[in-house]
DNA sequence: TCGCTGCGTGTAATCGTTTGCCGAGCAGTT
DNA sequence: AACTGCTCGGCAAACGATTACACGCAGCGA
């Protein structure tokens, strides 16, 4: 076994040994300007002879771009955002760009160094979920100065930079008709008491549309932790040892209602019969539990893909912004009850509620 | 809104407004060599004033070195590879340096591009569970060649890199001890048909302990297919499907696992009563499930970890390689029955099986 | 006073690519 | 023959940091 590590091979060995100029053979490779026949093959027998495989530190430093966008995301062990980082790297993937990737561990100072770095790395573009409603924001608009930055689903205040997710008031409104359909009539809402825009719309939606549809909520059914099974678990145990029950137990996310379900079946009290429970993102386990859990689609691909063709948009504009929300869906499975109507899925189409540039 | 990107500021509108030379100030801010309190004083304050914040493209080329290590994960869907993305992430960061993370989506092909952009990245090191166990194998001796990797979990054929994972073999001794302690006196296995190190080990495993603690098998009840939960489904169903049932189904990952515990349930076999199941990974839905599963741990920080020191180490040494299997201990949940001692909690204590450098 | 050491700083080369500019060669036009 | 236009290829200057080397200056012992 070789203990000498093999020597990079650079560009200006392929000239040597293709007989041209380091210039050409860049030219061949990259196919910037035409080369002749006869030259462009021997520039690329010699690369394949001697495995080149470039410098993109190089290559970047000179041409000011990386190819690579860079995505933070508050928790890459919650299944909503790791699926979203698949969205993402495989639209990227699609025209040849890289992704990299950072967990901000919903940590404010995390996300700044993340972001630093990746200013630092010259990343081309950043795709950021920020972590915290108010904290994130001076790092993230730091950040949308120096660099194209389009948000993802959440987003900070007082930012002009791009977004994209799904219309969280929207969402509220097919659970909360969901629920009114199969005769709810009062309801509690489990949160996360992180301040950050899903985070405040989902209740905003949930207090309007209770209060349109006549359906009671009380001060003590809105329970706000964090977004994990453990504290659904907790809250669900909260409201079941409380003076009354609410028909519904509304949940801000999919680990939340997991966990409220579990809850629920270790205390005895029987999905959807007793308690109907909605969950929100769609991930993969949301059909994998036992009931399966009623909940709000968002079109990841979709929202991927627009993210993407934004952060193409403000390498280009760059300075005016766009806010772009998806519409959800619902997807009713068994831990909600069937509507007496027959309709089993209530799919909301797709639309485009606002886009504008300012 | 300023139509026009910042321009980023370079070290030398820095060195301009500190009244100092570019060294000086890069002296300043990296510390590589003493400078007087006073200029210090007056470089940090420029920098800060104009939001200097370097630029890593320049000097990666300029120290050949990146401060960054790259993975390759087979899919980051997997709850098992992202908690050992977590994990790796978490150490890395601890040094002050970043994660490049890629997702090879099961695909060799895919693989092979992504390493092949690293090394042009010139990242400091590559960490690699390699999606194929033959296929893999050229891609992942070639990355190996030009710079330090190290494998993990999974590692390919025919290649003298770096390795650290459990001890697949002692695993399946754990479980299959338990089971045979539980009273089980038969077992089917399923796993995937991915020929990788982890899959074969495991069967070779799963063999090696039924012949000796007499437990019996049938051909027809090794099943290969992939690690999903769609698999564990349908290959359950296969089984339910048969002439003969078998005690217990083991499992070569906790997805395929929960799974069979949903086929079991959906046809109303009762689990442990009527057939226990256990899975591998102890992924955190493993204990979330109804009932929660039996499964192998692995200790995903202490492989974290070490294969971050294993990196570090193939820096300066070059060329010698190492193996380190970790013990992996068996977590008892309610998947499996009860044996008759009182023992609930069989947990392997940690061993170092082999390390050896070559 | 003369070296000598050591500290702090500046000058300029360097990392490996890309690309603006120029010139050689060739063909077509006047 | 002179000129124009075009294509292909080379020269050398970037890109923005780090760092080898040199230098000036102070302190200090001989």
């Amino acid at each position: 076994m070789e203990g000498n590590r093999l020597q990079r091979v650079t560009i200006a060995q392929v000239a040597d040994r293709a007989g041209v100029s380091t210039a050409t053979v860049s030219r061949a490779l990259s196919g910037t300007r035409p080369v002749s026949e006869e030259v462009r093959r021997r520039v690329l027998a010699a690369a394949r002879e001697l495995g080149y495989s470039g410098n993109s530190i190089a290559s970047a430093l000179r041409r000011n771009r990386t190819d690579t966008v860079g995505m933070v995301v508050p928790s890459i062990g919650n299944p909503f955002f790791t699926s979203l980082v698949e969205s993402v790297e495989h639209v990227l993937q699609a025209e040849g760009r890289q992704l990299f990737l950072c967990d901000s561990r919903q940590d404010p100072e995390v996300e700044r160094q993340h972001l630093r770095s990746m200013i630092a790395r010259q990343v081309d573009g950043i795709i950021i979920s920020p972590c915290h409603g108010s904290e994130s924001a001076s790092a993230v608009q730091a950040a949308a100065d120096a660099i194209p930055l389009v948000q993802l689903d959440r987003h900070v205040a007082d930012t002009s930079t791009d977004w994209v997710g799904v219309d969280d008031h929207e969402a509220m409104r097919l659970v909360l008709e969901h629920l009114h359909a199969t005769g709810a009539r009062s309801a509690a809402f489990v949160s996360s008491a992180m301040t950050n825009s899903s985070t405040e719309l989902r209740l905003a939606g949930f207090r309007r549309q209770t209060e349109r549809l006549g359906i009671r909520t009380r001060p003590d059914w809105i329970l706000l932790g964090e977004y994990s099974m453990a504290w659904g678990r907790s809250a669900t145990a909260e409201l079941l040892d409380g003076a009354e029950l609410p028909d519904a137990i509304v949940c801000a996310d999919d680990l939340i209602a997991i966990g409220a379900l579990r809850t629920c079946r270790a205390r005895g009290v029987a999905v959807p019969d007793d308690m109907q429970i909605t969950g929100y993102d769609d991930i993969d386990f949301a059909d994998l539990v036992d009931p399966a859990l009623t909940t709000v689609n968002q079109p990841r691909d979709r929202i991927a893909a627009e993210a993407v063709r934004l952060l193409a948009t403000a390498e280009t504009w760059g300075g005016t912004s766009a806010h772009t929300a998806l519409a959800p869906s619902l997807v009713t499975r068994q831990s909600t009850a069937s509507p007496e109507r027959s309709a089993r899925y209530l799919t909301g189409a797709e639309h485009q509620e606002s886009s504008s540039r300012s």
